[in-house]
DNA sequence: CAGTTCACGATTGTTAACAATTTTTGTCAA
DNA sequence: TTGACAAAAATTGTTAACAATCGTGAACTG
């Protein structure tokens, strides 16, 4: 009995962000349509938020490397924005564990470590399973249209080899397995958990396992598609200890600082 | 009797701060001075964190209604900080979804609907069997003296008909599973469903279900502690059906937007 | 030369004043 | 009394100046 409801808030897909960042644009864009009653205004911030999906987008395809510092002054001209918001965004990045707040220092991006990589592929073995099995359960009653696109989407970028693409598209295939279930929560744990899992495929994998397999997340769509929840959990299961199995625990590569083309560009 | 939420003063004003601190639970609290020459440590803000924590068991604790307006001014001179602390504090608790920030309004507690209250439980189980199974499964290698003390605290607080903490601990004794993992994302999730399940309860229970029986949190920790699984899962998913039924989705008790509201009453 | 000290620049943390917005209050007229 | 309207008060949002801290490198001492 999972409820299942489409996610309209978390608006940040991702794709859609930036074309272009201009100076204070002091754009509304992203901020859903809501002029219901009860529920006022939507939460403040739009600008913060901007930043936030920035830098997380910039995470994700593994553009920001860890440890990476992002001075304030830089985001500031960077975003064109006050400083206020900039500090804001990195409080939110930092209670979503993305960078590292250190007292007087500055913020810089998350740095797992061996052990907290191991964390983040246990959480995953719990719930994602479950997850999967569930989908594939009551697939007769959800949407996958999002996640049919989205293999063609990442296929496409395979296609055309666009490798920051081709990462985040296989992260986001993981959350988006969660956003169909409709459940805000189940999709935000995951959310959290594929950032994370960027982070550490970035800091200890090989170059060419940076990631998943293609035809590993159609196979796991088809299960789920075909309405069989045993294969479709084993798939997923033996997908996710591929892409441990994949990372070399004790060659962490060192980070470099080149913060300004990152985020500037799209 | 229904009227067990007259909380509506901030339940947390500076005469109870002197005494309240328990000597359990979260590791963040202690030292509520906002002398700035506090620990230096690696983490920042020390000082939001305590704000942070306190409203968190104010909630935990039902003390604090859902919808209530957290005033800066009112937050300022109740902790003693300065408006930064109070606004980095409320951007926190935004995120960890605890309060909800309007444009230009302020801050309220979090009044999740009907629908939100299912997501949580669908949340909930979707991870807490997999989690119960799992620590049941390996449980000769974790300790579990935290959680048998933590019954122990359930037993006397029950006995003592505390209220607060009743309500806190039949919460935390959830958490505390989480936290027997030894994963720190696993505890981050289970600590947010938690806490969003206390908002529920609140708004949707009937007074007895306030918290859960407390026999059948022993009776879920001997089943891990005997190492069965199966039984353990078992258990935990009729508690969390408990719960679940004992809410009544369609008289959601009018949360007070307003503490003048409560005190004109006569 | 090695190591320490100290001052300077750069960066972050904090405060207070100001601006924008909402909420309340007061007044008047129907 | 009720409703509309406007002024006043209260609250939140923003900015900029100021304070505190850290990193760096030059100067100094042994």
């Amino acid at each position: 009995m999972l409820g299942l409801r489409l996610i309209g808030d978390y608006a940040f897909t991702a794709s859609e962000s930036a074309k272009a960042i201009n100076p204070e644009s002091s754009s509304v864009s992203s901020i859903p349509q809501q002029s219901s009653i009860g529920k006022t205004g939507p939460n403040q911030g739009s600008d913060e938020n901007f930043i936030v999906e920035r830098i997380y987008k910039a995470v994700m395809e593994q553009r920001l490397a860890p440890n990476t510092k992002l001075s304030e002054a830089r985001l500031c001209e960077t975003f064109g924005v006050g400083r206020m918001r900039v500090r804001r965004a990195l409080l939110l990045l930092s209670s979503q564990g993305l960078i590292e707040l250190q007292s007087n220092r500055g913020a810089y991006v998350a740095c797992p470590d061996k052990s907290e990589a191991n964390d983040v592929f246990a959480a995953r073995m719990l719930i994602e399973p479950p997850l999967v099995r569930q989908l594939a359960q009551s697939s007769g009653d959800i949407d996958l249209t999002v996640l049919i696109d989205h293999i063609a989407l990442e296929g496409a970028a395979r296609e055309k080899d666009e490798r920051t693409e081709i990462i985040r598209l296989s992260g986001e295939f993981h959350t988006k397995l969660a956003q169909a279930t409709g459940n805000k929560f189940i999709f935000r744990m995951m959310r959290e958990l594929v950032t994370r899992t960027s982070l550490i495929v970035g800091l200890f994998g090989s170059s060419q396992n940076a990631s998943c397999p293609d035809d590993e997340h159609s196979k796991i769509l088809r299960a789920i598609q075909s309405q069989n929840p045993e294969l479709a959990e084993k798939l997923l299961i033996s997908h996710l200890n591929h892409i441990q199995n994949g990372l070399d625990m004790e060659s962490r590569q060192e980070p470099q600082d080149d913060l300004a083309t990152i985020l500037g560009s799209d």
